[in-house]
RNA sequence: CGGGGCGUAGCGUAGUGGCUAGCGCGCCUGCUUUGGGAGCAGGAGACCGGAGGUUCGAAUCCUCUCGCCCCGACCA
């Protein structure tokens, strides 16, 4: 029983300067957190078992699903992650440290090469396999920017999984287990999300998808098809071309476009002096940037925005990607501001990418590479030829779903799970092989499954708060039933102390508020921002052999006969 | 790393060169109060993030520095 007359626990009347998203507001306001520096935070009682509650569903699904638990040092060598060249690749992103000695270490942000070597010592045939095992740890990343209280901390704690097979279909059969099961522990956690096409990204690999938390405070931004279900993280939406053809184009024509340097300007230059009808769709805008210090260019239409994230993503092996700034414009003078154009690429050295858009549509208006002036009918493959293809302009709601083309729509969401087929990078890294049946050595193959524990809770704050505080689903939440004894006699905190040991001898879990010297209001306005699903008033109620029941869910109240409240409450929690 | 904002008591804040740094919440003592963050009285609690400087005098001006928050870059 957690009796709030000697719970560690202070809540706050007014909201932490420092917080900004709901949840962090309100695990600080309601005594669940504590900042201690920039993403690294304390958990205090009611944190603590929230945050156990979220790891007891995972493990309680993990296990369910065959798989086990290990569980390695959050303090690792260097040698591991210098043979996966990890210790360099992770940049300084990676927590690193010398112990006494000189020698090298790093809290770990992510375990791929101790699961791998565990396994490579003690494993060495194919009967070994298929296995799966996970770990439940503290997990370490400098993030540039930590932000959002819980939601991106330096020091988090993560659910990690790991597969190995023998070959792709057993790959593929773990993978479906473990996104199974990952179904399961999200419904249990009373979250709402959605599954999305994503892109493996740094980890490597190759099948990959996210499962997202939509709300609005959410980094990540995915698209859904309302008509086929279609779902995929914007960074791995594929773009529906369509338009019309151009059969047609007159031959490439100069025109004299002064001051337009910028999209718009251009367009009301050539609605004044070209004829009307011109709109951005119709321009072709050329973006320069450094691709690991090579200059490209990536073409997309006017109207739209190049998505960094979305070009970067899409442009495996490029690990820096930085858009030409007035600097770089200066020190390479053929370059010109504003009026660069596609057709003279090659000469200018640079690599032409260009979106999907550009493909069809294929009468432009772009620059000339000349100062105050741009180029009319501009044809894709007879004026200028582009390199690749690649994913480069923003996604907007009303977009062709790729797989129906019904316009999509847009949300936001936390990533609180992300699967992903890794395949045989870090087994052939670190050299982990089984023998077959034929006796011969085979390089073992590996999925990788994490989830954010400590994440979970600030995602599940995030869904189900209101303007009073938190919100919990009942498994989740701290305890089942808060009591709360109000009056100044001690009949209600008797009856209200004698209720929680029935409640709890019935296997609730109770939190009874039998503070004497706070006041009724006080009391309800901590149990609304703890946020128990339930909550229980003894009070002047009792005059009447009466005990109030609020749903903190459903926001209603009624009163129920005192006799035989435990049973009716008990109930409840079916 | 770029842009913006902010560091004053446990929390939220006022204070743009002048006296003893003010207020609310919280905390302590006493009395009253007990169904919506109670009232009265008394009290404790601040090296004003740190260092250096300007000045007769600095929370306040200048320089440097550390930390925090937001946007972007980056990232699960």
């Amino acid at each position: 029983m957690l009796q709030m007359s000697r719970l560690f626990l202070r809540t706050l009347r007014d909201d932490p300067a420092d917080a900004e998203v709901a949840s962090h507001r309100l695990l600080v306001r309601a005594g669940y957190v504590r900042r201690v520096a920039a993403g690294i935070y304390s958990w205090l009682p009611l944190g603590y078992i929230t945050l156990r509650n979220i790891e007891r569903v995972v493990r309680e699904e993990m296990d369910r699903a065959g798989f086990q638990e290990v569980h390695f040092p959050a303090l690792l060598p260097r040698e591991p992650y210098e043979a996966t060249s990890r210790w360099n690749d992770y940049g300084s992103d990676l927590f690193r440290l010398q112990d006494r000695k000189g020698g090298d270490y790093l809290l770990g942000p992510t375990h791929e090469e101790m699961f791998t070597l565990m396994v490579k010592g003690e494993c060495s045939s194919y009967r070994d396999l298929p296995l799966t095992i996970y770990q439940i740890q503290t997990k370490y990343r400098d993030e540039p920017r930590p932000r959002s209280g819980i939601i991106r901390g330096r020091e988090f704690v993560m659910k990690d999984s790991y597969s190995f097979d023998i070959d792709d279909a057993g790959l593929e059969k773990s993978y479906q287990d473990h996104r199974a099961a990952y179904i399961k522990t999200f419904e249990r956690l009373g979250l709402k999300y959605a599954i999305v096409s994503a892109m493996s990204g740094a980890m490597g690999g190759s099948k990959s998808e996210e499962f997202l938390a939509p709300c609005e405070t959410g980094e990540d931004t995915y698209v859904l098809c309302p008509s086929c279900g279609f779902a995929a993280n914007v960074e791995a939406m594929s773009t529906k071309v369509s338009g019309k053809s151009y059969p047609d184009v007159p031959a490439l024509e100069t025109l004299d476009t002064p001051n337009t340097p910028t999209i718009d300007s251009l367009v009301e230059v050539l609605n004044k002096n070209y004829g009307g009808g011109f709109t951005a769709a119709d321009t072709l805008k050329n973006i320069l940037l450094f691709a690991d210090d090579e200059p490209i260019s990536v073409l997309v239409p006017g109207d739209r925005e190049v998505d960094l994230k979305r070009l970067q993503a899409n442009l495996p092996g490029v690990s820096e990607l930085r858009l030409f700034e007035e600097e770089d414009f200066a020190k390479n003078p053929k370059f010109v501001k504003g009026y660069v154009g596609p057709q003279d690429a090659q000469s200018l050295g640079l690599k032409l990418y260009a979106d999907p858009r550009v493909e069809i549509g294929s009468s432009w208006v772009t620059g000339a590479n000349k100062s105050n002036t741009h180029a009319r009918y501009v044809q894709n493959g007879r004026d200028f030829k582009v390199e690749k293809y690649v994913e480069a302009a923003e996604v907007r709601a009303g977009d062709g779903c790729p797989q129906c083309d019904t316009p999509v729509v847009i949300d936001r969401a936390i990533e609180i799970g992300h699967i992903f087929q890794l395949g045989r990078k870090y087994a052939k890294a670190l050299d982990l092989t089984v023998l077959d049946s034929d006796g011969k050595p085979n390089v073992v193959t590996m999925g990788s499954y994490g989830i954010g524990v400590s994440r979970a809770v600030a995602a599940i704050a995030e869904q189900s708060h209101d303007q009073l505080g938190l919100r919990w689903p009942r498994e989740i939440a701290p305890a089942d039933i808060h009591i709360v004894a109000t009056g100044k006699e001690d009949l209600p905190f008797d009856t209200a102390f004698d209720l929680a040991q029935k409640l709890e001898a019935a296997g609730a879990r109770v939190m009874l508020d039998d503070r004497r010297d706070a006041s009724p209001g006080v009391k309800f306005k901590d149990a609304e921002l703890i946020g128990i699903p339930t909550i229980v008033i003894v009070g002047k109620g009792l005059a009447n052999g009466v005990i109030e029941v609020r749903d903190r869910w459903a926001g209603t109240s009624s009163e129920i006969p005192l006799e035989g409240a435990a049973d009716l409450l008990t109930q409840l929690l079916k």
